[in-house]
DNA sequence: GACCATGATGATAATGATTATCATGAACAT
DNA sequence: ATGTTCATGATAATCATTATCATCATGGTC
């Protein structure tokens, strides 16, 4: 779902960096924020050409580096898949449960962890920025 | 370093697949285990072509999916970095600290986080059975 | 010890995702 | 309306990884 405050937040960051608005970026935007989670580049792609015809792939993965760099999106590289980009207007933090057999994601989220994660680090004088949980195992329909 | 059980390990692992020993595969195995960890296919392929002159890049990259397949190393990928190889045996799971600045990893352990991860899988119909646990920030030196 | 079937090697090409290039087109400040 | 400069889209380049294939070597067999 696109909010109006996405929509500004990707203005303002064009304008702060002196870059223009076209009519792909606000494609690229709406079509992103309205998709499943986890899109690849090519996905993006392909449902871009019905909005945008002739829009090029080149210019989607541009603008998504572009909506990674505002905050507005966020890679995720799984093993050797292909990347993959998830929308992060007004969600928080979450870790990944990855289903080895169907491929799915479950998005998690567990405070207690992440405090002993700040924990682990400082033990080991380390200051930590972000991190990455992936557990790999069997969903329910696939176990 | 190489422990001769490490050796047999490999050598089983050979056999059982109508595999063969060969001189290639014997240094693979030692260097590899004497070498650093977290080592790309290159680097291994650089220090073997002291060793054993002439011997090939695609040699050593797949011998160390051998090695991956029979639980003697693992591979790393962390982001869009080229793989990394860890040799396995003797040691157990353990998560990373990845330093944002120099790069380098350390290596942790914390049983509590791990047990917090089973069941917070549990808690969402999963049966998890490996996991990955990736910390960026800052080590002593850089931060 | 010689032989042979088959796996292993090494050089190179293929692959595939990502990134760079560049001529042309479009946005936006003036 | 104009001009500057960025964006676009087609395509090529890049780079790690993987596949191909002719030749070599291993290990079992006689």
């Amino acid at each position: 779902m696109i909010t109006h405050k996405a929509k500004d937040i990707f203005k303002d960051y064009l304008f702060e960096k002196g870059l223009r608005n076209t009519r792909q970026r606000e494609e690229i935007l709406n079509v992103f924020f309205s998709a499943d989670k986890h899109i690849t580049v090519e996905e993006l792609f392909n449902m871009l050409k019905k909005t945008v015809p002739g829009i090029g792939y080149a210019t989607v993965h541009r603008n998504l580096i572009l909506l990674c760099e505002c905050g507005l999106a966020e890679e995720i590289k799984i093993g050797k898949q292909k990347s993959r980009y998830e929308p992060k207007f007004g969600h928080e933090h979450h870790d990944h449960l990855i289903c080895m057999k169907c491929g799915r994601f479950i998005e998690v989220n567990d405070d207690k962890i992440e405090k002993l994660q700040d924990k682990l680090a400082e033990a080991n004088d380390f200051s930590p920025v972000r991190h990455k949980l992936e557990i790999y195992g069997y969903c329910k329909e696939c176990r």
